[in-house]
DNA sequence: GTCTATAAACAGATAGAC
DNA sequence: GTCTATCTGTTTATAGAC
């Protein structure tokens, strides 16, 4: 069916060698650690060479590189449309728009298949620090964090840049990231085998509540306080 | 000063090579992951010969499920004083409980150095999780949660085996647990170079805040509905 | 219980054919 | 741009002296 010999002889040129091995090293750096991971293994995984990781990127390092702009290239896309959004003036609104992101959030970073290898790269990488993560924290961790602290500072009333604000906005995140990292024992503990749209909702619905609740709760205690 | 001679031709017999070795295992593991932290490495760091890794623990893996172990005991019995006090009786007091338990968890997960390589360890089993994990669930992830859940329930009055009450706790941990696993970022976003008491009593402040607002909500949700 | 020596497998990087 | 072959150093595990 292929053409006669050229299959036995060279493998046929893919445009996107490149792109398997940054896809195959987020997955294995994330899963195993950076030095566990042989060029070999990524090779394999990639249906490429050893060589080709040399020649595309350099070195293995170059990759480790690649993987991290890679990231922060796809959720700062995913990010981008919420946070070009101009924060709106009214309070209710800026709740609204908290919660949409909230709910986002869930959507991508826990419920998506795709965040899966992208979340344990990025956790590999806070674990033991490298110029990958300093690529990673810049191009969408920082933008995004203070994005919710400004919407935070609308619905609440607080100032946006003090440091109650700062924790709350980063409690938040913390809700939604642990059904992420801690995952496993999550879902033994809920009794759920996978986390799919259904398990999806159940997080936004929590997280929701709980959002509202804090936002309440730091609005009345600014009028009755101070 | 020393024995002449001794030093020289052999390292005296140290009664705890084991546990040095495990308190490597714990770290280096942590850190890099199991496979990329070779045992003379971890010879090293624990001062002891490539060879008492085989003698004390059979192999590398002997090494990491001791690690585990070590993990499982100590964690436990830091948990253990708390877990084993009976729920109260009374809302308010549950939810005093509740809110001592969090802030025992900031103490000890988020402050003390000595939940750091901890804390490194068990993330990198839940990232690819192995026989190591699954003790170290058994052993106080699910029986402390079951004791939140409790704890919860008689906080707002909701039903502790119900899925609501085991999300609304889980998004409590996720709250303290972010502050370990999400450092590196955290600590940029504030502008702190060190979690030391201060900063803990910071995060004590605002956890306590989004519990008790949680709380309320939880309770007054239940008295104006159903 | 600690050590040295060594075996057998595997690492990352590169040179050069095609 | 893909591949094979190879160089150099390191890996885990073990055998046996002390």
């Amino acid at each position: 069916m292929s053409p006669a010999g050229k299959a036995a002889t060279r493998a046929p040129s893919r445009p996107d060698t490149a792109a398997d091995l940054v896809a195959a090293g987020i997955d294995l750096f994330g899963r195993r650690g950076f030095d566990a991971v042989s060029t070999r293994e990524l090779a394999a995984a990639a249906r490429a060479n050893v060589a080709a990781i040399a020649y595309h990127f350099g070195s293995k390092d170059g990759l480790r590189i690649a993987c991290a702009e890679a990231i922060a290239a796809r959720v700062a896309a995913v990010v981008r449309p919420v946070s070009d959004m101009p924060a709106p003036d009214d309070a209710a609104q800026a709740e609204a728009a908290l919660a949409a992101l909230m709910a986002a959030m869930v959507d991508f970073l826990v419920a998506s298949p795709e965040a899966e290898p992208i979340a344990r790269f990025i956790l590999r990488e806070m674990a033991e620090p490298s110029e990958a993560f300093e690529r990673i924290y810049a191009a969408f961790m920082a933008p995004t964090h203070a994005r919710i602290c400004a919407l935070w500072a609308v619905a609440t009333g607080d100032d946006p840049d003090s440091a109650a604000t700062r924790l709350a906005t980063l409690g938040l995140i913390g809700q939604v990231v642990y059904f992420r990292v801690a995952r496993p024992a999550a879902m033994r503990r809920l009794g759920w085998t996978e986390i799919g749209p259904q398990e999806a909702s159940q997080i936004k619905e929590s997280i929701g509540a709980a959002l509202h609740a804090r936002v309440a709760a730091a609005r009345s205690g600014r009028r009755t306080s101070s």
